[in-house]
DNA sequence: GATGAATGAGCTTTCATTCAT
DNA sequence: AATGAATGAAAGCTCATTCAT
């Protein structure tokens, strides 16, 4: 065997091994986070993980610093599919109308939620104040969608298009109805969901609100 | 001494007795209270009960069951204080105004939490999902929340004061506003709020929604 | 009963369980004692312990903070017990001859380690560089034994009876001397030994030196 | 190629494996020295070992047995360099004086301590009782010592030049010299010494006594 | 021969709960 | 009724060693 040839071999190896590698972490977070929604975070325990993924308890340490790793590795991963479908609207005329605009960032939205329900139940029922870092990490996301609110609100105001009202009270509002019906829908269930009709019915009522128009008080 | 009077002193005994057992367990209660709001339910431990308390370990367990019961306890107390508020609208024609109604249930509600924020704090941040009674009470709350503000969303279509759009939707709509606004201005801050103002604001914005009047689409 | 007769026995009970958390905690301290001497420090676990001393792992924990903290008080019992008999010598006319005080202060030390084998053994075959916290201490106190055997020499030597030499050394080979001849009879074996006959011959070895007197020079 | 010029190529590959396999191994127990020295025995994890080396985990399992085989190697070339200058002295008539030889001998000793420092340090702090076999080398190498200055000293008695006394509990007294003077001037130390100023105020100390001569007492 | 991922027995420590006094 | 010493199951994590590649 030549020397290139070896080479070229020993990266294969390395390679192989690599992706052997990669494969298996992915595997233990994935057995990870259905252990976790099954159990629930805390009652979860390194034997139960190990046990289900199949793997010796040294070897997780191999992969993960420790339990909270895992939880965080996962928490990041969501929290980066939530972020992606949140952008600003669009305000350029040839623009699709607001109006859709905002209907496609919830149900982008929406359907992230219904793509990850197993992990956005744990961290829905129990990973609110699981720790000092996870709890920062879910305060920082939910700030950063409200102020992405306000702020959209606060231009709207500007456009016209939105009513005079304290910005801050309506994005929490707009934050909290996002919640819930992620919570209910997605999460309390596991029916199939429809989102795309459940962020129109989402944007009808936030826009235009409960009452009948003109009859909502002085 | 008399029987009788034996008897009488026995009961007064039995009676003075059964106070002092009311008394310390209500200490008890008190005292775990401040303690789970200090160092969080899952890190407090049953010796920082007892020793904040002042009586023995068994002692404890002479009053409660164990740590969650003195959770549940203190869980179904304010559970109670919230649903207090929460009362049907008037329909009389000698009642009040219903947006005078709405804006007294949502402030009497704001109260009961602005009243209880410590547990609150704990019950949002760390107890979500600590067990499967806890959640189930917690969800029930929400559901029989939810139910109620349905229920009148569909009176005041029927009355002509709600627009039509889907109740259930726009009821989810309602709760998560309520929750998320209790969570941004009672739970994760520290400064006093005025409910009535807060109460007003979010009464605007759900009734009269975001966009401005017509213009919020088809 | 008499609320006095009452307050004795709440003392007598207190006095009690006092007393029985000394025993215990004596006895759990005596057991390690020998765990310790039989498989050696670093080979003994907790379990080891508890199972030798009879008692629950969380019992342990009750009386020590840890393995680390059971072998302190063992040691500080000891450099007690070895401090005890190294007292300066007396020089006023009426003491006793200098050499019947050193022979003394050589024979108590050789007696406190004879009363304590088990652990010395130990604490000169694997406690040397245990933490550092054991090993400051082992070195405190031979530093200590070494400048208090310094200070003699040059003493001795303003009051003529000791030769002029590097005392630093000299004193370096005292405590050198003690405690090879403590390794090699009293903790090498397990023969009884007569503490002041073995006194006697270190005695004689170190004041006197292996040459015969005026031939051991240059 | 012939097969006879194959057989010497082939010898020559199997050669240079072997003096490859030596390199490796050297440069193994070198790192081995240095890292055990840094972190401490039992501080020292293969993961250290491998790393500082590097080399992968089983390839260090090629050349040593465990852990524990990589010291006992350590610990042999050091006792074989320390019993490398303990010889006998010479006893004809065209020999150098004694006390020259027996200057010499310490001084020999002492230097190969002091070419060791790292690993003697290592040594006495933290594997005297490592295990048994080890524990059986240390000892095996002090009785030999022992038995070597007993021999001499009963020599000397016969020549006339030690006086007589306990040439056993002598003995114990000159090996325990020389330990501890070893430990404070090369093991607790870093400053350089000049061993044959040491070793000549040690011989001094150990033929001469401390007393002045005819002052020590029957 | 070299590799390094995998192993799993074993460690120390915690803490809700029990029960003899 | 009150006490608090005792319990022991169970937790998270380490690391010397093995073995398929």
């Amino acid at each position: 065997m030549s020397d290139e040839a070896r080479e070229v071999e020993v990266d294969g190896r390395t390679r192989r091994a690599q992706e052997a590698r990669e494969v298996r972490r992915a595997a233990i977070l994935q057995v990870a986070l259905h252990v976790f929604a099954e159990r629930g975070y805390h009652a979860t325990t390194i034997t139960d993980l190990v046990e289900a993924a199949g793997v010796a308890r040294g070897t997780f340490y191999l992969y993960f610093d420790s339990k909270d790793a895992v939880f965080h590795v996962l928490l990041d991963d969501l929290l980066a599919a939530l972020r992606a479908g949140v952008v600003g609207v669009d305000t350029r005329p040839e623009a699709p109308p607001v109006r859709d605009q905002l209907h496609r960032t919830l149900a982008l939205l929406f359907a992230a939620v219904d793509g990850n329900r197993a992990f956005v139940r744990i961290l829905l029922r129990e990973a609110v104040g699981l720790d000092a870092a996870v709890e920062q990490k879910l305060r920082a996301f939910y700030d950063r969608l409200h102020a992405w609110v306000e702020v959209s609100l606060r231009r709207g105001q500007e456009m016209g298009v939105v009513r005079p009202l304290d910005t801050e009270v309506a994005a929490a509002c707009v934050v909290g109805t996002v919640k819930q019906v992620l919570e209910r829908w997605l999460v309390d269930r596991d029916d199939p969901v429809d989102v795309a009709r459940l962020a129109a019915a989402v944007l009808d009522v936030t826009l235009g609100g409960v009452a009948v128009a003109g009859d909502y008080g002085p």
